[in-house]
DNA sequence: ATTCTCACCTGCGGGC
DNA sequence: TGCCCGCAGGTGAGAA
């Protein structure tokens, strides 16, 4: 589920009820991506300040650290006064005294990780290299060209990346390279202005529009990713000109796209 | 330096 | 039905 709209819906949902919480203990289940980095003794008695989002990870400011959060491929996080016991995929609670706090995450590459200040090098491993925030106003077109032009890569993974733009995963990048018409084959570089600023746009507007849906449907991702345009439709008629959307695996990831919308 | 492949882990759907 | 295979929305590490 969770690309860049997923965790800032998710983002959304708890962080004005976490705001201001104290922490009174924390659990874990089986091991994550990477170890917490502390002891879940030790979180107990901080106090929660924020949520902020960076690309796809959250990060849960506290009076003293803060606490890094990822979804990975298959986590979600709920938060609820009192959750009823942790199942066998549950694997980081964090208990406040305005509620629980939940990872749930079948696949574990999700993570929950502790640093201890802005600056300990666990945040610049996670988030040092991590591209522009294509819904902030540092989104900036100028440099998305360059980073066009930068790159040997394929569109298709050079957006996967997140080195250039962040949060578009594969469902949005195959979505915004068919609003802006590009083949996700493309060589970056080869992506001239008119076409560059397309997918600027596209990117913005789908991740854009999926927040809105998700927002509006809460807690139901499917619903709000649901009517795609080309993702999952391989074979399927495309939606601007009937013809059968095609598949092509790039590094292990299907991209999909409208062979005569999307022209080489 | 970049770019590409692999690995991490579990569940599910399709084919036999 | 049951087994085996491939695939699934991410991304850091290490190899080319």
């Amino acid at each position: 589920m969770p690309e860049l709209p997923e965790v800032e819906v998710t983002r959304r949902s708890f962080e004005g009820r976490i705001a201001g919480a104290r922490i009174v203990g924390a659990s874990l289940g089986k091991p994550l991506r990477w170890p917490l980095g502390c002891s879940v003794e030790s979180l107990a008695g901080r106090r929660v300040l924020g949520v902020d989002r960076r690309g796809k990870y959250l990060l849960l400011r506290l009076d003293q650290g803060l606490l890094v959060l990822h979804l990975g491929m298959s986590g979600s996080l709920s938060f609820a006064p009192a959750l009823p016991a942790g199942g066998p995929h549950d694997h980081f609670d964090l208990l406040t005294d305005a509620g629980q706090l939940r990872l749930h995450d079948p696949r574990r590459f999700g993570a929950v990780v502790w640093a201890p200040d802005d600056h300990a090098p666990v945040l610049d491993k996670l988030l040092g290299r991590l591209g522009m925030e294509p819904l902030a106003d540092d989104f900036s077109l100028a440099a998305f060209k360059a980073g066009l032009k930068a790159s040997r890569a394929s569109i298709k993974r050079l957006l996967l990346a997140g080195r250039l733009v962040v949060g578009v995963g594969n469902i949005y990048a195959s979505e915004a390279l068919f609003l802006a018409r590009i083949r996700p084959t493309t060589q970056a570089r080869r992506i001239g202005p008119a076409r560059a600023e397309r997918l600027h746009a596209a990117i913005r507007s789908v991740l854009e529009q999926a927040v809105t849906a998700g927002g509006s449907t809460l807690r139901d991702f499917q619903a709000a990713d649901g009517r795609s345009d080309v993702y999952g439709r391989e074979g399927a008629p495309c939606h601007t000109c009937s013809t059968p959307i095609a598949m092509v695996r790039q590094g292990q990831r299907s991209s999909f796209f409208c062979p005569v919308c999307q022209r080489p």
